[in-house]
DNA sequence: TGTGATATATCATCAAGTGGAATAGTAGAG
DNA sequence: CTCTACTATTCCACTTGATGATATATCACA
């Protein structure tokens, strides 16, 4: 396990979880969970697993976040629901104002 | 085991893990766990159980992010590090281009 | 004295994050 | 035509850590 030195012990690297991250994926239309990895190693610099994507999609789908599409090929595609884009933006809120009271902190002590 | 009806069944409740929220507390100066509970419930309107406070807490110092300072009273009172200082930065960073990017999407479907 | 607020410690439980391995289809190289 | 690499998903075992409950101790105050 772990010889990438980067990440190595895991556990702590709830920066954020991968529920908002795929979300926001989503937010940006229907993907498929590969595509959502490629995304959001690419918007969001974390490379997630594979049991760590579909183990939050299936998840999200059971609280309605996401619903999934009628799948072409081998892919199955998911969509954000209006629960799930309500969701997004009560988190993206709330996520702001976090950081906005923590930046505020950190420059007057 | 929960009878409140408000949030019975966590787990699901991870919007921001309590991590980030105590240091960002003690960005703010030094502070002991009780007043830190009050502090977080108040910026963040989370009221956080004593044992998510406490093993957080041992948790962040065991991890050098915080340090104990002499304890007064029966208080045992905690400061941010250096290196707790830098991973709040680098964590808020993180979390605040999370949020621009989803909320651009949210906009530019 | 006893009641409630302050303050911390400890515990068991459970959700869920995680990576690895297994599986399978597809496409291009040779 | 076949080998291989990439795409895509599923399943699994392990570990963290979040959570509420509970226990404990001190202090203020009526």
């Amino acid at each position: 396990m772990a010889k990438t030195g980067a990440n190595q012990r895991t556990g702590g690297n709830r920066y954020a979880e991968p529920g908002v991250a795929i979300l926001i994926s989503l937010a940006a239309g229907p993907k498929h969970g590969y595509a959502i990895l490629e995304d959001i190693a690419d918007f969001a610099g974390v490379q997630l697993g594979p049991g760590t994507l579909y183990s939050a999609l299936a998840r999200l789908e059971e609280r309605g976040l996401i619903a999934p599409l009628p799948s072409a090929d081998r892919r199955r595609p998911y969509c954000l629901t209006m629960a799930g884009r309500s969701a997004v933006q009560e988190q993206l809120a709330q996520l702001q104002a976090l950081v906005t009271t923590g930046q505020q902190r950190l420059v007057t002590p």
